[in-house]
DNA sequence: GTCTATACACCGATAGAC
DNA sequence: GTCTATCGGTGTATAGAC
């Protein structure tokens, strides 16, 4: 059985709201992100998002897993045939071209309080498990490969590449105006990989 | 004229505030920390905060200077015979390792808030523009002999450098319990400079 | 200068009319 | 299900006694 036009268009609405959200997040960060300002974002009432959402973290925990669940689909899109360092570095540059667009909220590890809310909520949690589970892979054939350094650990690579996503860099760059924006991606993705000797 | 004993314990306060400060700052950043918090940490009532410090965005700009101006004594504190990419690491393990020790606020860059106050702060801004001028002419000493890439901008290392002392890599490794807090930072500071490949 | 008490604003969440 | 109105709680900052 179809989805009703009312049930569509419910869900239409819940996309729009985590696309405001995702907007607050990555401009103002979870501590100052208000209802008022995800209401007025989407133009409807506070009242009305809490139909939608029961909570301020749950929106954000929502958020996060939409952009989990688009990330995995990424690397469940890319050509098995790929080698494995050439996936992860399309995944980086995938995910600094989405943050341009004000589509990447800030990492949890920024608020405490919504990282604690977020360990209790087991669709995140499950989530986050998949998404590693699915990078260590592709990072222990990269460095079965050769392409990535083996003295690493898988944990040490992952996370690096992970807060390379989030990079502060990202930002102090692009308001110098210096470069454009796609110059700035490769940038980014060319430090994390090559390091930045000569 | 040196300063009478009661100016001295006021300074003294001053500083103990600013360990609460910085404390604060790392474990739950700007927007979370409470005037509360302080003055709790400390051992003071709040009221008596604000004697000695007339806004919270203050508070949190004289913990980051104070932060600065020590950077800046290790920066001139180091010989000048000295390599200047080693010196560059030297900083950054040397940032990493107060850090492990709870001495590091989060970067403003996590708080428009608190960076919109800062940049109306004329000594944090000009000790920003001290630091970056120091960084920058090490910077371009290590390009010079060849031990930084030289296609790159200075800006993007600098800001690579800067990113990497206040990464979430460092917390989320020490959280896993799997390596001493030596071997994260150097971790750190390796895949910084040399990058993940193999 | 340090304390307690409080003013004032803001925010998350809910109630209730339509 | 959307709106307006409001409650309860919290946080910054200040007032005023000592």
């Amino acid at each position: 059985m179809r989805p009703s036009f009312k049930q569509q268009q419910f869900e239409a609405r819940e996309d729009a709201i985590l696309d405001a959200v995702n907007l607050l997040l990555a401009r103002k960060g979870f501590d100052l992100m208000t209802m008022d300002d995800v209401a007025a974002e989407v133009g409807i009432a506070k009242g009305s998002l809490y139909r939608h959402f029961s909570s301020k973290e749950s929106l954000a925990a929502a958020a996060l897993c939409r952009l989990m669940r688009a990330t995995l689909a990424v690397i469940n899109g890319q050509p098995e045939s790929e080698p494995a360092v050439d996936r992860l570095k399309a995944i980086l540059r995938w995910t600094l071209e989405r943050r341009l667009q004000g589509q990447v909220p800030h990492l949890p590890s920024t608020s405490v309080a919504l990282q604690r809310s977020l360990m209790l909520n087991l669709g995140y949690v499950r989530l986050v498990m998949k998404l590693n589970s699915s990078f260590r892979s592709l990072i222990e054939r990269a460095q079965a490969d050769g392409a990535l350094d083996r003295s690493l650990p898988a944990d040490v690579i992952m996370f690096t590449i992970y807060a390379r996503s989030c990079d502060p860099t990202l930002t102090f760059l692009r308001s110098t105006r210096s470069y454009p924006d796609e110059q700035v991606v490769e940038y980014l993705v060319r430090t994390c990989f090559d390091g930045l000797n000569g």
